[in-house]
DNA sequence: AAAGCGTGGAA
DNA sequence: TTTCCAAGCTT
């Protein structure tokens, strides 16, 4: 009777996170409310597929403005599939990690031309579009079409790894506490259980001081039993940021135009707008040669722009110049004023504008 | 398979 | 100020 006590308190968890769900549920714009889900209405594959994406590794509160933005602009996958790259990257400025911009454009038009328009329902299907990996495959084919697919992102990493006091490092640990999760997704509701397990790490089971007192899966909590749900789960220590160095240009023509240019499509901030500049460095060298896009008097700024990013943090020396009108750059182009929107640019680039900005 | 890839909020 | 982290995917 090893096997048979925990498979069958199964389908009792899985009721109780329900019912938990049912008085919890928090309201998203992406989300069907629970009087049109009891009339049997899915949400719009189109919308779970975009905050999916969205989600990725990004706070809800983050999401929300952005999702609101895209879905108001673009309706519809074929609308989003029919707009241009500048304006869909422009649109998706702030929100981060770009190459999530790029595959969605790339999976829209995959939907729009060889599927009529159509999100596939299957998790292999989804599987195979550009930028939804198996967790966002399983959260669409479950919360759009109510399949019995299993999501893992980090929040149901943490609930499992604290309901069985797993004590492996992540990611080691990722298959083990993948099956825990397969073992408890119910063949009813399979939508609504999905988002209520990433509901329940994110408002309950959290990272740091977890309301233990408030979960419903608390008496079979081996981690609450322990007291060890607080550490939980374990992961592998992390590598130390090092710092860059390096050089960005900020023209601004007379006639207020600014010298721009689209980074390429791969690499660090790839498709985005952003100032020419150089390479950056390893802190231990000596600031790159100085290389200007366009001829002009340079004036080096005495504040930095500061930045982090995943694995590095950048310094980054501005240069300003005010340039006359017939000059050709040899990198970039000068956008008008009127068609310079600093929130088209990602974080680092607007906050080196931010800094030589006329003021 | 390990590393690359953003950002802002919380502690 | 620094660290940690959030509904991961790609190469």
């Amino acid at each position: 009777m090893t096997d048979a006590a925990p498979t069958a308190r199964a389908p009792r968890l899985a009721a109780e996170l329900l019912d938990w769900y049912d008085r919890h549920a928090r309201a998203m714009p992406w989300r069907t409310g629970p009087a049109a889900r009891a009339d049997g209405v899915r949400p719009d594959p189109y919308r779970v597929w975009l905050s999916e994406i969205m989600l990725q590794q990004t706070t809800v509160a983050a999401v929300k403005p952005y999702f609101e933005a895209f879905t108001a602009r673009w309706p519809t996958v074929s609308d989003l599939a029919a707009a241009a790259d500048a304006d869909v990257m422009a649109a998706w400025a702030g929100l981060g990690y770009y190459a999530r911009a790029r595959n969605l454009l790339k999976c829209a038009r995959a939907v729009a031309e060889t599927h009529e328009g159509i999100f596939p329902d299957s998790h292999d299907a989804l599987l195979s579009l550009p930028g939804v990996g198996p967790y966002t495959a399983a959260a669409v084919s479950a919360i759009a079409f109510d399949r019995p697919e299993t999501v893992v992102d980090g929040n149901v990493e943490r609930v499992m790894a604290r309901l069985h006091d797993e004590h492996t490092p992540l990611p080691a640990a990722k298959p083990i506490l993948t099956e825990h999760a397969r073992a408890l997704t119910p063949p009813e509701r399979p939508g609504d259980y999905a988002q209520a397990v990433m509901d329940l790490g994110a408002t309950i089971c959290t990272p740091r001081n977890p309301a233990c007192g408030l979960c419903p899966w608390r008496t079979d909590c081996a981690a609450w039993a322990a007291g060890t749900a607080p550490e939980l789960p374990k992961k592998a220590p992390k590598k130390v940021k090092p710092t860059r160095h390096g050089i960005a240009y900020l023209a601004r023509r007379v006639d207020g135009a600014w010298l721009l240019e689209t980074r390429p499509e791969t690499g660090l901030l790839g498709g985005m707008l952003g100032w020419p500049g150089t390479d950056w460095f390893s802190s231990d060298a000596a600031l790159p040669d100085d290389a200007p896009p366009i001829r002009a008097e340079w004036r080096t700024l005495s504040e930095e722009a500061r930045h982090t990013f995943t694995h590095f943090h950048l310094r980054l020396t501005l240069r300003v110049a005010l340039v006359p009108m017939d000059r050709a750059p040899c990198r970039g182009e000068f956008i008008p004023a009127p068609e310079f929107r600093p929130a088209d640019l990602p974080t680092l680039m607007r906050k080196a504008f931010d800094l030589a900005r006329p003021r």
